[in-house]
This record gives structure tokens, C-alpha cells and sequence, in this order.
DNA sequence: GCCTGTGTTGTTATAACATTACATTACCTA
DNA sequence: TAGGTAATGTAATGTTATAACAACACAGGC
């Protein structure tokens, strides 16, 4: 079973081009879905690709207020729960923050390595852990709906800068 | 290496004793280790046992009042803090919520099994799949500081219960 | 063209979760 | 029993998130 390229955000990378393909990627997929990536959706979507760290709602509305696209929260929580629920974006539930997704597809199922130093966040496939986790849970007869796996330490960057 | 009996709160087991005898190992950890089970911290344990749920800091904090012990949030956020930090009781990200540790000993590492109806939490050894988790996150260069994973899905209580 | 339904955004208000800062009290111990 | 440390009381505020409803935008049928 091939894996998807697993791109290391921690590794150097040409960001602008990553962010960049992000912003086309999605578009094409939402013109295939029929999904709108509205201008407060797609501007939101390029704030988090524009960083690959976790931003908080309220962040991200402080850009979206320079730029003169809303300026009350739900306009930002709407949008986010767009780019979520579509796979765009994700939640990292330990900051209450939000990071662009590397590889905006639906069926992947990712873990989160969050750098406490430099808010960095990186994705990996669970898989397959999540099936370890699955059978840990089966074990005390529980179904599983959803997994979540966040790991907080330190990115190879910020171990580096010592 | 022998593991810890793995107490299945989904089970049917005799609640009463549960709490009394989690009460009662508190009290005999602090004492063995210096650390002052207070009033409030002492009520904010039972609570917690009473339910084996995920209770929210406000929820915590009606009851406590209720008992004419503290009335604003720092009162209750305190005894988490110190709950949680001596592994009494953990948070529950995903829920900005509180539960009761089953075995309140300062090695075991535990996975969260959240019951998305009746909000029962259990829990289950990390390991070995933590072990998983540090090498995929090794593979990206990342140095792990501390692990969480919290699996939302339905006990066995609520899925008989169609 | 224009009506109508659905989806999106604007805006106000408020709910829910959490912390800072400082005053006060309790407890230990020398 | 004086003095230090830990814990609690209290007011104020900070941060994260949602409810409710009005206004607008766009697509498809007439």
C-alpha cells in the first residue's frame, strides 16, 4: 500500500511554493466538490499556510480585520469550520489553535508533532497506530468514533538553535 | 513485565467502594509524600470519583459552592492544578474538561476513551503504543516531550442502549 | 427579468473556559 | 510565638467560542 510523500515540514523547503501549491490544491478541490472557497475561507486558508504554526481564532481574525474581510469572531469560526470540516485545515485541541493541513485529502488521518518552542506543527499518518489504538479500545468493548493523537517537543530546528 | 490491573470503568463494578478506596489512596499518597490533601482539593477528588465523568472547571466549581467551599474560578482551577500535577486527575483537551485518574501513580501514562454520550471517561496503558508514536515522530527529527491521545467514540453502556 | 430557496456573511450579544494580581489566612518550625 | 511558606478568598479581566437574527449573494425555475 503506497503512503502519500510524507512532506517534513520541519525540513527546508521551499515555503513559498508550498504555500502556494496549498492555496491551488485547494481550490481545485473545491471546484471538483462544489465547494466555495469564498474569499474570508480562502484568506483564512492562506493566513495558516502562510505560518505552519498553530494560530488561535482570535489571531487569525486580527489579520482578516487588516485586510478588511470581517472582524467579529464568527466570521473567522466560520470559516474555520469550513476549512476543518473539508480538511483543510485542522484543530489542535491542546493549544485551541489551528493549523493548515499539508495534504488537504479526505481519507488521511494525521497525528500532530507541535513544537512548544516554535508553534511549529507537523503531520504524520497515524496509521498505523490508530489500528494499536483501535484494538486497545475494542479490549474494553468501546467503539471508536475518533482518534486524537498530539505530541508537544521539540522540532529539529529549535533543538539545533539549543 | 507485569501490567497494573487495567480497572474497566465501562464494566459494572461496585461504585461506591471505587470512590471511597480512590479517596482513600489519595490520602495515604499525600501523606507518603508530604503533599496536603485539603478541603477543597479533597472535595474536587470526590467529585471527580462520584461520576467518573468529564466535568467541566464550572460544573466543579456550582458544587464546591454548594458546599459553601470557594465560589470563584481560581478556587477550583487551583485544586486541578494541583490534582492533575500530582496525577490524581487528568485534562481532557478535547473537552476543556476533568476526570479522575483510576490509579493515581506518578509512572503510568495513560489513552483516554471519552463515551460521547454519557461523557464516562476511561482509561487504558499508552503503552506499548506510545513507543509507536516516539519513532514515527524520530522519523521527522522530533524530540517528544509528552504524548496525548484521546479517543472519542461509545461505551459499551450507551451502544446497548441503542 | 424576477422570484424564491439556500448558503454565506455582518453584527450584537453572551456563554464558556481560564488567569492575573493581591489581600488574607492557615500551618509548620525554629 | 515570630516569621516564612503554602493555601485560600476575592475582584477583575483575559481568552476562546457560540447563539441568534438580519442582510446579502447566488443559482435555478418560472
Amino acid at each position: 500500500m503506497p503512503q502519500p510523500p510524507d512532506p517534513n515540514i520541519f525540513q527546508k523547503h521551499n515555503h513559498r511554493s508550498c504555500r502556494s501549491s496549498g492555496m491551488k490544491e485547494a481550490r481545485a478541490f473545491c471546484k471538483a466538490q462544489g465547494l466555495r472557497l469564498t474569499p474570508v475561507r480562502a484568506r483564512v486558508l492562506e493566513i495558516l499556510l502562510e505560518s505552519h504554526k498553530a494560530l488561535g481564532a482570535y489571531d487569525i481574525l486580527a489579520r482578516l480585520k487588516e485586510d478588511n474581510l470581517g472582524s467579529q469572531p464568527p466570521v473567522v469560526y466560520r470559516a474555520l469550520e469550513f476549512l476543518v470540516g473539508n480538511g483543510f485545515a485542522h484543530k489542535l485541541e491542546r493549544l485551541n489553535a489551528f493549523a493548515a493541513c499539508c495534504q488537504p485529502d479526505a481519507a488521511h488521518e494525521p497525528m500532530f508533532l507541535i513544537c512548544q518552542n516554535c508553534r511549529k506543527v507537523a503531520e504524520t499518518p497515524l496509521q498505523p497506530i490508530g489500528r494499536e489504538i483501535d484494538r486497545a479500545a475494542a479490549d474494553l468493548g468501546f467503539a471508536v468514533v475518533s482518534r486524537m493523537v498530539e505530541v508537544t517537543g521539540t522540532c529539529p530546528t529549535c533543538q539545533a538553535g539549543t
